[in-house]
DNA sequence: AACGAGTCCTGATCGC
DNA sequence: TGCGATCAGGACTCGT
């Protein structure tokens, strides 16, 4: 396993450090077992917003009527989704997009930039979402209206509860013709895939990411599933690090950056065969394979 | 109707 | 050293 800074295939280039930033399935679960213990049993008494829409706007009233005040029942995840039910049926909802980071502060809390919104409970600790980029969301509404009102709704299966097998892949599948690298990033089909943990599966599976669904046989379905549940697994442990965090507020990064195989290592040898990765542009976004070892 | 392209956004990093 | 260009990508909307 690769570590510590890495060094780009130019010589006179600076070396450079590959660091997981954004929030994915992984580390949403993390921030949920670590928030909560905290929440839970809890009250929010107030809050703040910014003047900077977020991907969603945040309903007052639903906040008054269904969430300020309302005990915090229970702390769940969905795909990259974090929900807080609270008792009366109110449901408040939180989504980090790339750059969102959600911490529990004590009080007083310091001024950061790029906060977007705050809630304050009773003993006086602030929740606080911090997102420069502004692709997350918060909502407060009726839990019953999430499907309704949220991308949550859409969403397919979630991967580890019961771990995903390559049945139900290739069932949901049926009738597509999609590459197999954006039809694993379409939350609809799977819930919670970002482009590092697609492109971490497809290597270990040994499949390659412009490879059609429709192509893919069901030993290769098989291969899939249990590297995506093996990657997602790994990386919560990972991420159990970046736990510690939010509790302590140090900011020290998780370590699944150091057990990547194939995301951000372009040009550098497969630990499987030795051959060069290489990098595939898909709509936008990069795929890093192994000719080799992929097919 | 499925699929691919374009869109939003800012900070880090790149090349000149 | 400074500055503009490029890249990062989740999940939406839109056009084909």
């Amino acid at each position: 396993l690769e570590s510590g800074p890495k060094r780009s295939a130019h010589p006179k280039s600076r070396t450079r450090t590959v660091i997981a930033k954004v929030p994915e399935l992984p580390e949403i679960e993390a921030l949920r077992r670590s928030l909560a213990p905290e929440l839970v049993g809890r009250r929010f008494e107030s809050f703040w917003k910014s003047r900077e829409p977020l991907r969603q706007p945040f309903s007052v009233s639903a906040w008054r009527k269904l969430i300020q005040g309302r005990t915090i029942l229970e702390v769940r995840r969905r795909g990259k989704f974090l929900v807080l039910d609270c008792e009366g049926g109110g449901a408040l909802l939180f989504h980090l997009g790339m750059s969102g980071r959600l911490r529990l502060l004590p009080q007083p809390a310091k001024p950061e930039r790029h906060v977007h919104w705050r809630g304050w409970l009773e003993d006086g600790r602030e929740l606080r979402l911090r997102d420069p980029r502004r692709f997350g969301l918060v909502w407060a509404g009726k839990a019953e209206n999430l499907d309704r009102a949220c991308p949550l709704g859409r969403l397919g299966p979630e991967p580890l509860d019961p771990p995903l097998n390559g049945q139900v892949l290739m069932c949901r599948a049926q009738g597509s013709r999609q590459q197999v690298k954006a039809w694993l990033l379409n939350g609809a089909n799977v819930a919670g895939l970002g482009n590092i943990y697609v492109t971490e599966a497809l290597h270990l599976a040994q499949i390659h990411p412009a490879k059609r669904v429709n192509q893919l046989t069901g030993s290769a379905w098989e291969r899939l599933a249990t590297a995506v549940v093996q990657v997602l697994e790994e990386a919560i442990r990972c991420g159990g690090t970046t736990l510690q965090d939010f509790q302590d507020g140090k900011g020290r990064p998780g370590s699944f950056q150091y057990r990547l195989l194939a995301y951000g290592r372009a040009g550098k040898p497969c630990f499987q065969c030795g051959a060069p990765l290489r990098d595939l542009r898909m709509g936008g976004r990069s795929s890093v394979y192994c000719a080799n070892c992929q097919r």
